[in-house]
RNA sequence: CGGGGCGUGGCGCAGUCUGGUAGCGCACCUGCUUUGGGAGCAGGGAGUCGGAGGUUCAAAUCCUCUCGCCCCGACCA
């Protein structure tokens, strides 16, 4: 008998019936009903038994297709020396996300958040020709990383489960078709697990490097914006989507007009402005003081535009990019907040591509309730350097194909990125190549949330009544109810039918508490598994047992001679629809 | 770290303003009845009221400090 089939009497489900005040979104709330998963403190939780089989199922599927593509597992530690952050230049980076902590020797340690130092050590002692590349290797292991504010369950926790690869190639091409490999790997393994999902262009963000996706889940709840192209198959995170200046504005073939200052009392945001001014704010250059680790700097973009910090961020090549306090706007504008304009700054200034060639515009007069009107540049203030600094609307076109985008929201299970020779050149990590030159090894690194997954899965696949598992991810593939323990026929067919379906090699869950029906049936709706058989002196008396599926209302009776085989093709069928 | 909120049997909450025997629903245990959508009756067990200090004849309740958790923001796979 397969060891995955269970009694519910024999094994370790705590549902609860009502919701626990902790829990905001759904698949927090059901995963704690359920009893997948528990708190222990903040972002750190257990994973129960049930929890943990739908973690494996992920797993089990990662596995699956990170070795078809031909990825090797490993383990690696999860302590690690801060010395070899120290050469990688990221134990100060990272800031207090990493988690640090000295041993007993006085040796400066952390938990590992992501294990690039660690594979790059790994591969600079042991491969040392190109006879040896390209590898990828992976793990699924436990990451640490010290959120400023875990939540969401198990969806953003502090400790969590983890697949993360690494790739080394000879060079850049390699590397690309590494990239490319664990790219469609990624999709085989989102596909299977029954995920509506969406690969968008991203930001590489602390991890570095030169390109990169995240497959996003598409739902509601996500914390990510992303935006996708009706007509091509162009997506992006919203703080990555580029934005291509069509066509001359409306006010660039105007005449330069009078340069003017008005009084402007109390009037410091867009909105105020505009109302007081009676224009519209795309004929307002919003001036914003921001400041980078070095200096403060000026960005400027549209009244009816937001800046994305990403993009600015990228542009100047800083490493920190915050909004000048009070303090320092006062300095640099010679004003209070809410007043700057771009005339006679001493700083840098940067300003949105929108902005180009745009004529008569008002700004702030770095000067307290004062506000200037058609002001020009050259004539009246200087950029430095125009480029692509906003954030994407909804009007504008998608910048591959120039049809119309969709925004919606998504929650990141995957991460790729291309990281190019960043670890290998500050780690040395090099080969000796055909020619006998040593040359650094090209990497790749591949992530995906485990944990994260599931939580994304419940979030997607679910109603009022609890989770929809799809059948690749769920626990059990069946559940049977029998509804009249004490009549001995009812318990004598559902255990048969438990035996006969666990031999078959399905996973099978046999509710056999001596319950009441109504609270089988919710806890069975709770738990979603995908097929559910119900066996009862009602459906007794035909000689049949009832089947329903998770995702239908339909019941139907299937005769008891029939029953194993139906089920078995009805379960197949589920897995089929996932391919 | 800034702003807001909450800590009272396992879970969800009332009681705090106005100090005076610690309560309700669910869950749990026993018995009987019940059995197709979270049963009924009867009986029962279970709480340092987050912690420390203080005020008071008397503190869940008032004061001070502290810890934890949740939400919003900044941050981030």
């Amino acid at each position: 008998m397969k060891s995955s089939s269970r009694r519910f009497s024999e094994f370790f489900i705590p549902t609860l019936k009502e919701v626990p005040a902790e829990a905001e979104i759904i698949s927090h709330q059901v995963m704690l009903r359920t009893g997948m998963i528990r708190k222990l403190a903040a972002g750190i939780y257990s994973y129960l038994p049930y929890g943990l089989m739908a973690l494996k199922k992920v797993e089990d599927i990662v596995r699956e297709e990170m070795n078809r593509a031909g990825a090797i597992e490993l383990l690696l530690p999860s302590v690690q020396p801060g010395e070899l952050w120290m050469e990688s230049g990221r134990w100060n980076y990272y800031g207090p996300e990493l988690l640090r902590f000295r041993d007993r020797h006085n040796r400066e340690s952390c938990l590992g958040p992501t294990h690039e130092e660690v594979i790059t050590d790994i591969v600079r002692r042991e491969i040392h020709s190109y006879k040896q590349l390209p590898i990828t290797l992976y793990q699924i292991q436990t990451k640490f990383r010290d959120e400023i504010r875990p939540r969401f369950g198990i969806m953003r926790a502090r400790e969590f489960i983890m697949k993360d690869a690494y790739s080394f190639d000879i060079d850049e091409q390699g590397c690309n078709r590494s990239y490319e490999n664990m790219y469609r790997a990624y999709e085989a393994i989102f596909r299977r697990c029954g995920l509506r999902f969406r690969a968008v262009e991203a930001d590489t963000g602390p991890i570095g490097g030169s390109f990169s996706h995240e497959f996003m889940v598409l739902s509601d709840t996500g914390e990510d914006e992303i935006v996708s192209c009706q007509r091509c198959s162009y997506a992006s995170n919203l703080e990555k989507a580029e934005v291509v200046e069509q066509g001359e504005k409306s006010s660039v073939s105007e005449e330069e007009r009078v340069f003017q200052v008005v009084d402007t009392p109390e009037v410091r945001t867009i909105e105020e402005l505009t109302s007081f001014l009676s224009i519209g704010p795309e004929n307002v250059v919003k001036t914003l003081i921001y400041q980078t680790e070095s200096e403060p700097i000026a960005l400027l973009v549209r009244g009816d535009h937001s800046l994305n910090e990403t993009k600015a961020k990228n542009a100047l090549n800083a490493e920190e990019l915050t909004m000048a306090d009070p303090d320092t706007v006062l300095e640099v504008t010679g004003a209070p907040m809410g007043f700057a304009g771009a005339m006679g700054l001493k700083v840098k200034v940067l300003a949105d591509l929108s902005l180009k060639g745009m004529k008569n515009m008002v700004m702030g007069a770095n000067e307290e309730d004062r506000h200037v009107l058609n002001v020009n540049e050259g004539r009246d203030f200087r950029v430095d350097q125009y480029a692509d600094l906003r954030m994407i609307t909804p009007e504008d076109p998608c910048p591959r194909c120039g049809g119309s985008l969709q925004f919606g929201k998504g929650i990141e299970v995957g991460h790729v990125f291309k990281l190019g020779a960043k670890y290998s050149n500050a780690l040395k990590a090099n080969f000796l190549n055909e020619h006998g030159h040593e040359t650094p090894v090209i990497m790749g690194c591949y992530g995906i949330g485990i944990g994260r997954t599931v939580a994304a899965a419940i979030e997607q696949c679910h109603d009022e009544n609890g989770i929809i598992f799809p059948i690749s991810i769920s626990p059990f593939e069946v559940i049977i109810l029998p509804l009249e323990l004490h009549e001995s026929r009812v318990r004598e067919v559902a255990d048969q039918l438990y035996g006969q379906l666990s031999d078959n090699g399905l996973s099978v869950f046999l509710d056999d508490r001596d319950e009441r029906p109504g609270y089988k049936f919710k806890d069975a709706d709770l738990l979603g598994t995908p097929v559910r058989i119900t066996v009862s002196t009602r459906t007794l008396r035909k000689e049949s047992v009832e089947i329903k599926l998770r995702s239908s209302p339909e019941l139907n009776l299937i005769p008891l001679l029939e029953a194993a085989t139906v089920i078995r093709k009805t379960v197949q069928s589920l897995y089929d629809s996932l391919k």
